[in-house]
DNA sequence: TATAGTGTACTAATGAACTATAACAATAGA
DNA sequence: TCTATTGTTATAGTTCATTAGTACACTATA
């Protein structure tokens, strides 16, 4: 996995999943992967695995039995409360960050506007 | 300072002069806070501050004049392209995340328009 | 010339994140 | 019951960011 070396690893390893559920790749109820094999998936060590696991289980996103394996909640509403947080989260930054850098809301606008329009021509 | 323990200090040090050089808050050729003193400003030790320094001297955003003090530069073009790079990036990096949680360009856009107007009643 | 203020460099210590490795606990199935 | 698979926990060592403290190099000025 291409990590970010200005973020702690098990952080993206939470972001990661957290898209996956958001998405429905991992739906409501359905089985993660062992520990084990997670940790092969992001190139990562099985602690720092478990460690953004720990955090997802004390947030009750992810169900954990031992012996049996972890599983995304199937209380739909936490995860669209979960996409909603996150959204907002990514908004409100971006937004201080532009308008700290004395971009005006249309600015911002027209800019994003700009690149998603450039954007466009260079699907990956 | 408010530090984002995720980050590095010496990272969001950069940031922020990143900011008040864009800004203007820093004019081009003026003359920094001295080292000693930005460390006091920022809360953070005179090496951290230093390093975040070192890295914009590389990149000829700063000038150093030992003895003297460390002076923003006076081309006003790379100042500019650095405004550009730094919308650019963040654009960029919103975009992939919430693109990732599977936001059409159009609701990316409404989400936005959204949050700047549940905002506009805030200004703090 | 002496002094204060500037940038720069170095050492040592601390703490956090990460890794490798191993062991333990619970479950499922042959 | 034995074995494989799962989650969980622990130890030890590495790397890196940060800090405190000290010292050195250069500049301006009284």
């Amino acid at each position: 996995m291409n990590f970010d070396d200005k973020v702690p690893i098990y952080y993206q390893i939470k972001n990661y999943l957290y898209h996956k559920i958001i998405t429905g790749t991992l739906a409501p109820g359905a089985k993660l992967p062992s520990v084990r094999q997670l940790a092969i998936d992001v190139t990562a060590n099985v602690n720092t695995v478990q460690r953004a696991l720990a955090e997802m289980i004390t947030e009750k996103i992810i169900i954990s039995q031992r012996g049996k394996g972890n599983f995304v909640t199937e209380d739909i509403d936490s995860i669209k409360h979960l996409k909603k947080a996150l959204v907002t989260k990514q908004l409100s930054l971006s937004y201080k960050q532009l308008h700290a850098l004395n971009l005006t809301d249309d600015e911002i606008l027209a800019e994003l506007k700009d690149y998603m329009k450039n954007r466009s021509g260079e699907h990956e």
